[in-house]
DNA sequence: TTTTGTGCAAAAGGTTTGCATACGA
DNA sequence: TCGTATGCAAACCTTTTGCACAAAA
């Protein structure tokens, strides 16, 4: 879009990716609406505002983001994926009733359990999934 | 399938599941594969013993046995989905290399982390899915 | 100029559904 | 018997792909 973000040119340049627009747009949706969109919400809002945008190039951006680590998928059970902007490290929560998907805060692992119940395996990353009622959706 | 399996019997009888051969067969199946199956997998599996068994009633029969609490679904990132018996609580590891999903034990959160991000949502369970190499991919 | 991305439409999974029939309780 | 599950095939939804053209570096 119109604002330059600058922090998207330079997250772009950073992992080696070139600036197009249609990339340049995906990523700042992500940024601006941190909603965990389906790859269709963002295809509807994209192609919206400007109809050249195709619903492949919106699959092919998301790819490439989410292999530079720009942008992660976050498996939904059953329903279609959903993705969000990972420029820093975060856990989440999903609404049983409304199905929102919202960022918490990042925490770590007691580090007692965790690495009795790891044993030899060689762990990268991990992510924690809360479940239950949103605000909204608790009262 | 042959072995009466009375620890199926029972749970289909304390959650109101009628017993069909099939739906049977699922349960049964992912109790002996701790392995998460595709829904795929377990049709072919099930198809290849018994030709009656057909996708449609795999799916259903997950299905039901999700709703009952019986099994869960392991949402995998732009994959297929995983299933899970769950009579027990317990979180998952995920090879980046073959892909396979482990079980393991359940631990928990720390409380003092976890209620800070939390805030004043309700949240009814929780799940940590950690990823790196498993043993057998790990060395 | 070289390489990579885009748009389109078609294809490919994976999952659900409608309907007649079969089966469990 | 009554109500629910099954099997089949078709429908559906999401995502990927092949190809010719366009744009980025």
């Amino acid at each position: 879009m119109q604002p330059t973000r600058p922090e998207i040119e330079e997250a772009f340049r950073r992992v080696g990716l070139r600036r197009t627009p249609q990339r340049f747009d995906v990523m700042d949706f992500l940024l601006r609406h941190p909603v965990h969109a389906t790859a269709d919400q963002i295809y509807e809002e994209l192609n919206r505002r400007d109809p050249r945008v195709s619903r492949a190039t919106v699959y092919n951006s998301l790819r490439s983001l989410m292999e530079a680590g720009l942008v992660r998928e976050v498996a939904m059970e059953g329903k279609a994926a959903r993705f969000d902007a990972y420029l820093r490290r975060h856990h989440h929560f999903v609404c049983d009733r409304c199905g929102k998907v919202e960022d918490v805060d990042f925490f770590d692992l007691p580090a007692r359990e965790r690495d009795q119940v790891i044993g030899t395996r060689r762990v990268r990353e991990f992510q924690v999934t809360l479940y239950g009622l949103c605000e909204a959706c608790g009262r």
